[in-house]
RNA sequence: GCAGACGGAUGGCAAUCGCUUUGCUAUAUGUGCUUGCAAAGAGGAAAGUCCGAACUUUACCGGCGUAAAGAAAUUUGCGCCGAAAACGGUAGCAGGCAAUUCCUGCGGCUCGCGAGAGUAAAGGUGCGAACAGAGACGCUUUUGCCGGAAACGGCGAGAGUAUCCUCUUUUGAGGAUAAGUUUUUGCGGUAACGCAGAAAUUGAAACGGCUAAAUCCUUACCGGAAUGCAAGGCUGAAGAAUAGCCGCUUGACCGUUAAAAGCGAUUUUAACGGCAGAGAAAUGAUUGCGCUUCGGGAAACCGAAGACAGAAUUCGGUGUAUAAUCCGUCUGCUUUA
RNA sequence: GGGCCCGUAGCUCAGUCGGUAGAGCACCUCACUUUUAAUGAGGUUGUCGUGUGUUCGAGCCACACCGGGCUCA
């Protein structure tokens, strides 16, 4: 598999997935956006869901905000730990920050919840 | 040169890493929604959903044909069609289009010095606390002034204008001219209508005048109606859930050029080029280059900013938003030759 | 994506052929009471979401915008 795809089997798209992670997963808050994280012992994939709602922006802010976070997951799901299930919350401030403020952010906040892998196994 | 009118165009480029679809390829049932390569991949408004069509379905309406039932009237099924009903739309004339409330040309009125812009449009009845009037919707009640005992008769304003002249104390009366209105004649025009001419412009009036297809009725013309891809069709069979496949993107298609018809919208023919199809929903990130504007700087250069906005069955039209730049045609004024 | 509806006083709502915009609660003033509440009397409150048009006249009719909501698998 190559490190830097991001296929479809790696897309939350059933209600059930979502319905899981909601109920079980871990809140994580900041001023631009909400993770919401649960571990899936039985997959080895690492997978992501966004949900972008009305309140964020027109149509062309929910885009761009989605596709950007959809980037951050793709170019640094190889940190993560395996099986993981993943909802990106985007808030108003999401579309009004840029790529690399986001991208600080969102990384800041996952290795606070000690969702990397060990440096260990990283290599 | 300044000011303005109308119309049109553009809405950066490349590389790398990813994403979606399609084609070819490899592997051969392993997280196969896989591997590799190639091609294509948001707009002028994709938007609002204001119109119109394609296409879809029907316990809808009507007509025709046919089959069955019945003695018959008729009923039911199937097929085809949309002349009539119902319902909806349109309203200056002529044309264009698959179709329209769209487009083109022409005509009326208003605005503008002008290029141009805006706007309305068949007939009837008629609510009414706007107008004037003492009184308003036509007589059911009440009701002005003058004459009269009464019956009844008469009267102002409001629909007949403006200017000038004459007469009259005033009210008012008469005349002329102009415009409008009505009728009518001739000419032009397919027509809407225009141009020119003639005659009338009086009487009566509480039965005043004004006022509705962007709320009523009628007429003429057009379209069967309803339904909108969440329409609709199929597969599958309970670890089924927001399932999968089809519809689903090449068609009344779009663009450029040329020829022909036409004032034009547009049509016909030929050549060339182009055309996304997602589904928790594909266009992003990084870097470099380029353009415009602003700030700093002597310069090299450095920094910042660059609109409105995202396909969801498809297409046509309309009006709404839009940084910056460019182009064309035309009008007025000024200057010079 | 398609279809539909609503914006009227501080709040909840009426306003049905176009003719001076109303109700309840709230609020204000006065009376009663030592005071408050309750009660009684009186009163105020509006660019009818915004704009353009049709009309003698628009909350109502038409169109364009702005905001909010419902519904169809």
């Amino acid at each position: 598999m190559k490190q830097f795809s991001f296929s479809y089997r790696e897309k939350l798209h059933l209600q059930k997935d979502f319905k899981k992670v909601f109920k079980l997963g871990r809140r994580l808050e900041d001023k631009k956006i909400k993770i919401l994280a649960y571990k899936n012992d039985g997959l080895y994939l690492k997978r992501l869901g966004l949900v972008t709602s009305r309140k964020v922006g027109t149509a062309v802010e929910r885009n761009r905000t989605k596709r950007r976070l959809r980037e951050i997951f793709r170019t640094h799901k190889h940190l993560l730990e395996p099986g993981l299930d993943l909802i990106f919350i985007s808030k108003p401030q999401t579309a009004s920050s840029d790529y690399s403020d986001l991208k600080k952010t969102v990384l800041e906040l996952l290795e606070s919840a000690g969702f990397y892998k060990d440096k260990s196994e990283q290599l």
